[in-house]
DNA sequence: CGATCGCTTGACGTGGATCAAGGTAGGTGG
DNA sequence: CCACCTACCTTGATCCACGTCAAGCGATCG
């Protein structure tokens, strides 16, 4: 029994790029048979980009819709003078412009923060957007999903605009945990975590410096663990007590 | 002429309280005469908040649409020990709950900063929502709608990321502006701005003495003025390079 | 005419930035 | 296998932007 279920999660997580986006379609929904081909056919046409590469270039007014399979990339702006920041981070499972209100005064970069994994949602995008009679489900999805994305907005403007700096550290690695989680790849409070200090500094608001030294503080309060790419979370409770965090539910 | 100029901009902007909407409107579509007799019809139904009262509680599933016709509104959170983040602003000529995407999930208070106005605006977001055959150009403005409010978020987190206090402060003055502007409320980049300090600083993570003093730095250098619940941009290009602002064309 | 609200100013404290210098590990070429 | 490189993490010293505290000031209002 325990092989065979053990089985299960190696082909489930390892093997299938399609593993991250079904899970976290299914932790809500079920599929019809033709909601679950058209997710299956996602994997026919799959695309890399390479650390620190653009998947979407600022002021190009369409994004290809994208769903990833594997790596984390983010959305960020830049000022003339360098200082960047972080907007949103995606991550496997998550969808890239899929959702609709594309424009180019939306000024983005889209940039692959490890090497990234992706899969050709052309299809995806127009059952979701002309809202396709026969994918109940995904549209459904992609429903609570822009509910969700747009409470990740807030809550990041709540963060920068007034936690401090250990707050907002904290609840930055709550939500990448959830988030994780709901895409299966998180498991008892652990999660691989590929970010730089550096760039959880450009997320964060923060130098790297501080980064680092908030970081330990934490590791030292014995609220986290961060080593080798992987954050593990030792006392939730604590966690959001400290900042306030909420879990998303849609 | 000139009198009878005058009159036009005083029946437009004073008299009718649909004005700054269908001054909002009319500044990217023309309308139908249904379009025009729906949005004529939101005046029949008008609902007063008075100042510090709650529009929307945080926790309610729906909100409620409206149309601001006077005042100002926000949407903001808090935390338990009383710091407040303000997320963003309604204008007059703004929309509250029309666009999608409501859920108790995105859980913020709205607040009346002044006295508010509000215009009904049930039947309208019910044209809006079910993409209204007959209403091409209303459905048309509220996608941009929902584009340009995207991108002010990511422009509010750039601000409270990146910016400095005197960069985000005249940020936030450009923005603004730009706003009432397009509500036909500003002329010769000049608006009523009806925020306290204490709101300002709410909004830009900054304590009510540092506003004070940024906005005294922007006084001094001759770049605003703001007196008595006015506010004046005086050089609008040094404010421009100062904040890296961009205004928002959809 | 006090009371309240918002603005202003000064003095002082501090969270986080900046500067600078290692340290460590993986990666590459000889 | 070693020597070197680069990317990232860590640490200490110092600086400064902004917060906090406290007081006063001018309007508006009942």
């Amino acid at each position: 029994m325990i092989a065979s279920r053990l089985e299960v999660v190696d082909t489930i997580h390892l093997r299938r790029p399609t593993a991250p986006f079904l899970c976290r379609l299914k932790s809500s929904v079920g599929l019809t048979d033709k909601e679950e081909r058209l997710v299956e056919a996602l994997q026919a046409d799959i695309h890399t980009y390479a650390m620190g590469t653009h998947i979407h270039a600022e002021g190009d007014s369409t994004v290809h819709p994208w769903v990833v399979a594997t790596g984390w990339a983010c959305r960020m702006r830049a000022l003339p003078d360098g200082r960047r920041q972080i907007i949103s981070f995606f991550l496997p499972g998550d969808s890239i412009g899929v959702l609709g209100l594309q424009h180019e005064a939306v000024q983005c970069t889209i940039a692959a923060i490890t090497d990234v994994e992706l899969l050709n949602a052309t299809r995806l995008a127009e059952a979701v957007n002309h809202m396709a009679a026969d994918m109940p489900n995904i549209i459904e999805v992609f429903r609570k999903e822009a509910i969700y994305r747009r409470r990740q907005q807030l809550d990041n403007i709540l963060r920068l605009g007034r936690l401090t700096a250990l707050e907002r550290t904290a609840h930055l690695i709550l939500e990448l945990h959830d988030r994780m989680e709901i895409a299966g790849l998180a498991h008892d409070g652990r999660y691989p975590l590929l970010l730089t200090q550096s760039q959880l500094g450009e997320a964060l608001g923060l130098s790297l410096v501080h980064v680092n030294r908030t970081m330990q503080q934490l590791r030292h309060d014995g609220l986290i663990e961060l080593k080798s790419g992987w954050a593990s979370i030792f006392d939730r409770e604590r966690m959001e007590l400290l900042c306030d965090y909420k879990k998303i539910v849609v």
